[in-house]
RNA sequence: GCGGGCAUAGUGUAGUCUGGUCAUCACAUAGGCUUGCCAAGCCUAUAACCCGGGUUCAAAUCCCGGUGCCCGCACCA
């Protein structure tokens, strides 16, 4: 489906809506409607469950959103936020002013003011690389970061969390105290991020508040022990860097073994990027065939990166491949700003006597881009029929339950919907319009079981007590005691956990 | 941010160029009849010209501003 088409199935159906709608909307804001809040936060359980999953030692923390400017100073947010433009008032075009300038400063720009670069520009006679024209302009740096004025006086400064990663290394040394003394000791915080984007767009993909889900793992720089053995035979889709400069866009499927012998990638790195793909592929259930591991180059590689493999899957209301997270080895690069900015030291000393300042590789995964990914690639024409195959412990509903006519049959089906519901079961009660609409209803919301009572169930002959359960993927129908269905449904309502050697 | 396009019930649309009937059709939604296990049929109801200003006897239609969306460029630390 095309992204407009796709948009319009999910606002009608109240998976979402833009914020504000009612005044027109507010750019790169969304609301979650009652699936798509339900929706969200079972991908939210899938991902915790899963990565959590991983090890003993990985916890997940809830963290503030509001950060005192110290923080982002040192993480390099508030002047690496934005690189300086340079823009052309003839031809409109924009530059980034360390490449209009690199011959005449081949060092960059960095730490100058709007105003110095301005006045580079124009002692240098610089031209449009464009029009030609020698009306260009600095405009202030623009920080994608919203500020705060924080406190009674408002003279503090703070800003809202431009990613959820900065706050699990706030957390470190707190959390070295916490746990064992040992590492490794993974991080995770689910949460809001916000960044003032210059231009939102593509619905959930560019947003201006956004959730993210991220696990910082901090291992001893001398090595991260993984059970390798277990998923050296895994193949990848992997698109390396020179694969892609001679003009590939599909990936090749490698072993993960091959990844880390001729790819000269780390074990440990290559481990975690299996237990991503598995997750993106058995746990929300994505054709494999549509994911990627897209590997950044140098250049376009965040500075604080050594290793940096996006997860990008190929959605067709955006036709093309779309980033849906990353696995990020970051090196050292965090706990030495924090240690710089804070004045602290977070080397720590592991058994042994060792003293090491951890290492961190981050996992990161967009929440809201899932949700779309889900809707993009799950949902499914099947003639008429509108289908959303979500796997059954995401969907927002887990059972539909129907009277097969209300008048008749109505306070029964009331009954077992509140006895499912009394198990934890997300019911779903609809009793208008035909048998058929009902089942396409809950069909188009992903719900994967339907309940329908009959005559059989409240008769007295050999059905009585029986109900009808119909599958959505199959369309199938079984007959099932009524006291039964809790025990048939709930297995398939369990959060799958990764395979651990 | 820049350039181009677009904006009509819940959804998709007709009408806009060429101003003039208290705005077309379908689906959806709600109620009724009928039917009774996969969006059937009939009847009824609800429901819209993005916001603000201007031109005009008269604006969904023309003009200006705003907001939002789409595409391209730039951006995505």
């Amino acid at each position: 489906m095309k992204s407009d088409e796709l948009f319009a199935l999910l606002r009608r159906r109240g998976v979402l809506w833009p914020t504000a709608e009612i005044y027109g909307g507010a750019q790169g804001l969304y609301d979650y409607g009652p699936l798509g809040a339900r929706l969200k936060r079972r991908i939210e359980e899938a991902w915790t469950t899963w990565f959590l999953g991983l090890s003993n030692d990985y916890y997940l923390i809830d963290p503030a959103e509001i950060l005192p400017e110290a923080v982002v100073r040192a993480s390099g947010h508030l002047e690496n936020f934005t690189d300086p433009e340079v823009v052309c008032d003839a031809c409109h075009s924009a530059f980034r002013a360390d490449t209009v300038l690199e011959k005449i400063r081949p060092d960059g720009v960095d730490g100058l003011t709007a105003a110095e670069i301005a006045a580079i520009v124009h002692a240098n006679r610089v031209h449009c690389p464009h029009c030609g024209s020698s009306e260009l302009s600095v405009p202030p740096p623009f920080n994608l970061m919203f500020g705060l004025d924080y406190g009674v006086t408002g003279h503090e400064r703070a800003y809202l969390r431009p990613e959820t990663a900065q706050s699990s290394y706030l957390a470190f040394a707190r959390m070295w105290d916490v746990g064992r003394h040992a590492l490794p000791l993974g991080i995770a915080v689910v949460g809001k991020a916000y960044r003032n984007e210059i231009a939102p767009r593509q619905v959930l993909f560019r947003l201006r508040a956004f959730t993210q889900a991220e696990l910082q793992i901090f291992f001893d720089p001398r090595g991260l022990p993984v059970p390798f053995d277990a998923v050296r035979e895994e193949r990848l889709p992997v698109l390396r860097v020179p694969r892609r400069e001679a003009g590939e866009e599909s990936p090749e499927w490698v072993t993960a073994a091959e990844l880390v012998g001729k790819g000269n990638l780390p074990e440990f790195y290559v481990y975690h990027m299996v237990h991503t793909f598995r997750f993106f592929r058995d746990v929300l259930r994505y054709p494999g065939d549509r994911i990627r591991f897209f590997e950044k180059s140098d250049t376009e590689r965040a500075f604080y990166n050594r290793i940096q493999f996006d997860i990008e899957v190929h959605v067709e209301s955006l036709a093309g491949y779309k980033e849906l997270g990353a696995v990020h080895y970051r090196g050292d690069y965090d706990l030495t700003r924090h240690g710089q900015g804070a004045g602290k030291d977070f080397t720590v000393t592991l058994t042994g006597g060792t003293r090491v300042l951890p290492h961190v590789l981050e996992l990161t995964f967009g929440v809201d881009r899932n949700v779309w990914a889900t809707a993009d690639l799950l949902i499914a024409k099947d003639g008429e029929r509108t289908v959303w195959r979500l796997p059954p412990y995401l969907a927002p509903v887990a059972v539909g339950v129907f009277p097969l006519i209300p008048k008749e049959h109505g306070s029964e089906a009331v009954r077992i919907a509140n006895d499912l519901a009394a198990h934890g079961i997300p019911v779903g009660y609809d009793d208008t319009g035909t048998i058929g609409k009902r089942y396409a209803r809950m069909d188009e919301a992903g719900t994967p079981f339907c309940v329908t009572v009959d005559g059989g169930t409240v008769g007295t002959g050999p059905e009585h007590g029986t109900v009808t359960l119909r599958e959505r993927d199959g369309r199938t129908q079984s007959r099932w005691p009524v006291g039964e269905l809790a025990g048939r449904i709930a297995p398939a309502l369990l959060l799958p956990w990764p395979a651990r050697a």
